[in-house]
DNA sequence: CAGTGAGCGAGCTTCCGCTTGACTT
């Protein structure tokens, strides 16, 4: 008898599967989705029912030809593509392409990769559930309609004009962070006194330990001053001690977002890179499925953490917990994220290694025991005045979890007052206490930080909008497009006020700190803030937080059979048509431009806008006479926060620092950063060198660096034929003009000896074998 | 690679969500 043949989405699940069904079973993957809309007309019959027009894309054409010829072949083909929203949709595309009926096609699901799940599973088939798989139509349908009637209204309406997009997650993940960075903008610090008092006592081993309580924060310099004062000479007295039991509980298992997180707060990982280091743990079968907003772990999988639990640690420590997801729109379809087999604490690879000994970790810790923590406060009276002082410590009694594992927080989550508690000495009421030193330290209010790339992650996903599969996608793709940079800030230096009691007299100092430093945070570019001011005001409701959200009870309401997917489409896309053709007639080019002043000498007014070619600040307008002057603004300035002096500065360029060799040493900012021009060719400037300071002493080393440097590079130059023999990081290859051509891995030995027919020779065969790009499709 | 910044218009770009490869000139 042929064997029958199961369909899943992942390769690597479909060759575990294998071995679990043996025999009877063949078990292929289709590598995720296999049909998508063709983007002529997007795709959409709009004016029938929005009847999608599906095709099979270029790259998946091979895995579809196999699949088709072994179905033809098999006994029967099951479908095991992932219970939900989109697993459901692949298995019914796979009805479609492979010529199978949908309602008698045997459809299983299982959430764990267990012999006895898939075996259950097996014994339950199910058939396709139509009612899903058009919620999830509707869902590709209404983004296809999003995002290509969005973007088009974006290259009409912006000046600059390359690539840009717009779409229902991304344009919202790049609102976020505009709206982050004009809060920081707009605010202003406040600053309070806060009031500390420093204690000598004695330890439980008799040794003498300070120890810290405060009073009332003071809104003033004179508050704290007064403070101060009307404690010169007091006693200190501990009235009253208050002893209370605490506990802490161990997080959830990972999920795609947790683990970005975790990763990025403790490793420092960017979340691509804990993806690709995930998926290579995953594919060599360390950990279950990493793409999941699941927190729930499979009866095997709690057997087992049990076991280890209690053979590394005892049963003190063992305690089983099971996990509910906060988040409405998870559609769980896998497991948390967990180690394959909890005793495997190998891993080769040292970055992989870190990551999985994360996971390790936060599984084990997830079935761990609670902390058990004693919280004492002490009350201190100061004999001079009616206020009172407070003591708090913190002694952990009993580890539980954090044996293994303490989660990080945010920046963002961490309250100003909160700090980290340390013991207090035994103490008993009406003990006296001598006063090492009081302090009023001047402390000032912070904004929210600006968005990490796992903190951005954390707020998409409290929102429901993206998919842990999208996350670590959406954020390149706000990059790429040049909405968002990710970058440092450096902080600047403020001065703050200690006020010091001791020995019954008060001094002043003035101290620095550094505030506002960031490092590896999100920054909306001005392209960013421009195109979000721009959809906000025509496509507010596109742009709303919680239009994903509501959606997705309309995708609901579809997959329950109460509501048609179409007609819930057209009751989105009637009124959106509307915005986006009232948009495109009425709506003016935008570029940002904001007013900075009059140019003292020229007596003209000083801009600054979107150009082209990026944000730029401008003396005289387009119209006057004479043409205006224009600059490029600095990457570090933004066209809402430069100022009029920062402004006039960007025109110092170009300078001319002198003669060198007998041509002119020039200064400029060109399309790929600040260069030294000079003999008519062009040198880099690195980082380090500022085109506005950099001085001829400075800059001719370079260019004499550079020149020899491209000596080095140079193999052989063909004059005539205008090719070039370079070296480069991936060995010797061929330059003519601008294109770039390879070297057959034979003759890069003997590169030198090479002559101009067989240089040819070797760019016609580069060209005849052009290398394989992502396909390009002209219709 | 190293300018530009107005407007015209041909031809192009673009979404989100599901999966991995192929490998730089």
């Amino acid at each position: 008898m042929a064997k029958n043949l199961l369909i899943v989405e992942s390769p690597a699940k479909a060759k575990t599967i294998e071995k679990i069904l043996g025999e009877d079973f063949e078990v292929k993957s289709c590598y995720g989705h296999i049909r998508d809309l063709e983007k002529e007309d997007m795709g959409i019959d709009i004016d029938n029912n929005y009847k999608p027009r599906y095709i099979v894309p270029e790259e998946k054409q091979k895995v579809v030809k196999e699949l088709k010829s072994l179905a033809k072949k098999s006994g029967e083909v099951w479908l095991a593509t992932d219970e939900d929203r989109e697993g459901e949709a692949i298995s019914w595309h796979l009805c479609e392409v492979l010529g199978l009926d949908p309602k008698t096609t045997k459809r299983i699901v299982f959430h764990e990769i267990t012999k006895p799940a898939i075996q259950s599973a097996i014994k339950k088939p199910r058939t396709v559930d139509m009612h899903l798989v058009n919620a999830q139509q509707a869902r590709r349908v209404l983004d296809r309609i999003v995002g290509f009637e969005l973007s088009p209204v974006l290259w009409r309406k912006m000046s600059m004009k390359n690539n840009l997009s717009a779409g229902r997650v991304q344009s919202v993940a790049v609102r976020l962070i505009a709206e982050r960075e004009r809060e920081i903008n707009a605010f202003n610090a406040v600053s309070t006194f806060k009031v500390e008092a420093f204690f000598s006592a004695n330890d439980v081993s008799n040794k003498q330990v300070t120890f810290s309580a405060e009073g009332k924060k003071q809104t003033t310099e004179k508050g704290a001053a007064d403070f101060l004062k009307s404690c010169i000479g007091a006693k200190y007295t501990v009235t009253d001690i208050q002893v209370k039991p605490g506990k802490k509980s161990p997080s959830a298992p990972f999920t795609t977002s947790t683990l970005q997180q975790e990763a990025s707060r403790k490793l420092g990982y960017s979340v691509s890179r804990t993806m690709v280091l995930a998926q290579k743990l995953y594919e060599s079968g360390k950990i279950t499925y990493m793409r999941t907003d699941s927190v729930n772990l499979s009866e095997t999988a709690m057997d087992a953490i049990k076991n280890q639990v209690n053979n590394q640690y005892g049963k003190k420590y063992y305690q089983p917990r099971t996990f509910k997801n906060k988040n409405e729109s998870a559609q769980e379809a896998h497991e948390a994220i967990r180690p394959t087999y909890m005793e495997d604490q190998t891993v080769d690879d040292s970055d992989s290694r870190r990551l999985y000994d994360l996971i390790w970790k936060r599984t084990m810790a997830s079935q761990m025991a609670d902390a058990e923590l004693e919280k004492t406060i002490a009350k201190i009276q100061i004999s001079t005045n009616k206020e009172e002082l407070t003591a708090s410590g913190e002694v952990l009694k009993f580890d539980g979890f954090l044996k293994v594992y303490r989660e990080d927080r945010d920046e963002e989550d961490i309250t100003e007052d909160e700090q980290q508690e340390g013991m207090l000495p035994p103490l008993t009421v009406n003990q006296q206490l001598p006063l090492k030193e009081m302090k009023a330290t001047e402390r000032f209010s912070r904004p929210l930080p600006r968005y990490t790339e796992a903190s951005l992650v954390k707020k998409l996903e409290e929102l429901g909008i993206g998919r842990p599969s999208t996350y670590a996608p959406t954020i390149s793709t706000v990059q790429k497009r040049g909405y968002v940079e990710k970058r440092d800030k450096e902080g600047v230096k403020r001065d703050f006020r200690i006020l010091q009691l001791k020995n019954d007299n008060i001094t002043k100092i003035t101290e620095q700190e550094t505030t506002g430093a960031e490092k590896s945070k999100l920054f909306p570019t001005d392209l960013g803030l421009v195109v979000t001011d721009f959809l906000k005001l025509y496509f507010d409701d596109i742009m709303d937080y919680n239009f994903t959200a509501r959606i997705e009870e309309e995708f609901d309401e579809v997959a329950a059979g109460k509501m048609k997917w179409n007609n819930m489409i057209d009751d989105f896309y009637i009124p959106f048509k509307k915005d986006v053709d009232n948009t495109i007639e009425k709506a003016e080019r935008i570029s940002g431009e904001r007013d900075l002043g009059v140019d003292a000498t020229t007596g003209k007014k000083v801009i600054a806008r979107m150009g082209r070619y990026g944000p730029m600040v401008q003396i005289g307008d387009v119209n006057d006479e004479e043409k205006p002057r224009f600059a490029k603004l600095k990457n570090t300035q933004s066209i809402e926060t430069i100022s009029f002096e920062e402004a006039m500065e960007l025109f110092k360029l170009p300078r001319v620092l002198g003669q060198f060799e007998g041509s002119d040493v020039s200064i400029n900012i060109g399309r790929f950063g600040p260069y030294i021009a000079h003999d008519k060719k062009f040198y880099s400037l690195s980082k380090e060198f500022d085109p506005y300071t950099i001085n001829f002493e400075e800059a001719t080393p370079i260019i004499v660096e550079k020149r020899a440097a491209k000596e080095e590079r140079t193999i052989k130059v063909f004059e005539k034929e205008k090719i070039q023999l370079l070296r480069g990081p991936y060995g010797p290859y061929i330059k003519q003009g601008l294109r770039n051509y390879k070297i057959p891995k034979e003759k890069q030995e003997t590169v030198k000896d090479l002559n101009i027919e067989e240089v040819k020779a070797m760019i016609e065969e580069a060209k005849a074998n052009p290398p394989k790009r992502v396909p390009k499709k002209k219709k």
